[in-house]
DNA sequence: CTTGTGTTTTTGACGTTGTCTAGTTGTGGC
DNA sequence: GCCACAACTAGACAACGTCAAAAACACAAG
């Protein structure tokens, strides 16, 4: 790679985002600026202007990456467990994501993404899936006849996701403190979905 | 009242906290400033830094009278309801905060009180005090013979909150767009949450 | 090697923000 | 009426996000 003394930085847009990835990690989204980001870069306070539209299209593709990434290990769990001890691993990877990475979760479920209509960012799909997974899992559990659901499974997917999203927000924002076994509460959570709708046994 | 061409507004600080309320519950946090909202109200923008440290310590009285609102709608809830038709009840006044004033909630429980430890605020025992009535909730359920606990109350209690929340910040960051049934929703969660930790019965 | 074109930066500038500080005005006690 | 203090106004500063013009760079064609 040639020396930075010349204009062109050469991967300027893989750059920032890295770095603006780092510097939310370590400083949280507040801190994030679009002059300190560049400066910590080594160019102009404005070069980032013709990689992205504004500050929110380079969050939006940090929250893009981030959906990818968790995608990525989601793929991972083994398809030879059952589909409850698949809802436990991904549920402990949802949960490992914000208690790891608190700012990254914030920007990827937070409002920088949100609260303008996401159809900017073709994030709405990812958010859309993950809802759906959730019913589908609910569902597939009744067909199996491992469950008898009494609630709707909309109704039960939308609060297995809040319960999740609340555990996740209370420790990003700070009203609680202390990260918690991640994998002991996912069980927890699972466990206690399943009796919510009936399962008669707990998870193994 | 005497006219505003003087310099003393006579009672600035309660009608920059009014105005800021209302600011807020129209255009969001983030449309708040200390220049527009002292342009509202008809003083020059550094005249609130007389009554408030800085713009934290104005959201934070926002937030403080938030609480003290949801206290006073707390203490309306009839003493004749069973134990559960009470948390049914405050359930639903946690939600309708969350949907009918979505920026008041944000405030209420998100970073600019919680990320930097609220001890300045004075709220810390407010949040304790809401994630005990939950604990001693099920305690006393459990104490009554009504339910039979198969986790520990403070876990319960922990997901229960974190349940409502997530529900509240889903809507208000608008990755749920759809205003709820908060009675519908406020039960159904109780119900599953009853069903979650073996009571035998469904809310009536 | 030169030239032209397109890309990628830098630089000057603007509007907005929160907040500091000095100065001005108003209030109330004596 | 005077004085001290409270409560404001006004000037100023630093930082922010972003726009647009100018400058530098990369590359292809001749």
């Amino acid at each position: 790679m040639e020396t930075k003394e010349t204009y062109h930085h050469g991967n300027l847009r893989q750059a920032l985002l890295e770095e603006a990835r780092s510097l939310i990690r370590v400083g949280g989204l507040s801190q994030l600026s679009m002059r300190k980001l560049a400066e910590q870069v080594g160019v102009s306070r404005t070069a980032a202007y013709h990689h992205f539209k504004d500050k929110r299209a380079l969050l939006i593709a940090i929250a893009q990456d981030g959906f990818e990434q968790l995608k990525e290990q989601a793929e991972q769990i083994p398809d030879e467990l059952s589909a409850t001890q698949k809802m436990v691993r991904r549920c402990k990877l949802y949960l490992d994501l914000a208690f790891d990475d608190p700012a990254l979760y914030e920007l990827m479920y937070g409002k920088v993404i949100w609260s303008e209509g996401a159809s900017d960012t073709h994030l709405e799909g990812t958010a859309a899936q993950m809802f759906k997974d959730y019913c589908d899992f609910y569902a597939k559990l009744e067909a199996l006849n491992e469950v008898r659901l009494v609630k709707p499974p909309a109704l039960i997917a939308r609060i297995h996701w809040a319960t999740l999203h609340g555990l996740a927000r209370l420790y990003v924002d700070g009203v609680f403190r202390i990260k918690p076994d991640t994998n002991q509460l996912a069980t927890d959570i699972v466990d206690m979905r399943m009796a919510g709708i009936g399962v008669d046994q707990q998870v193994e």
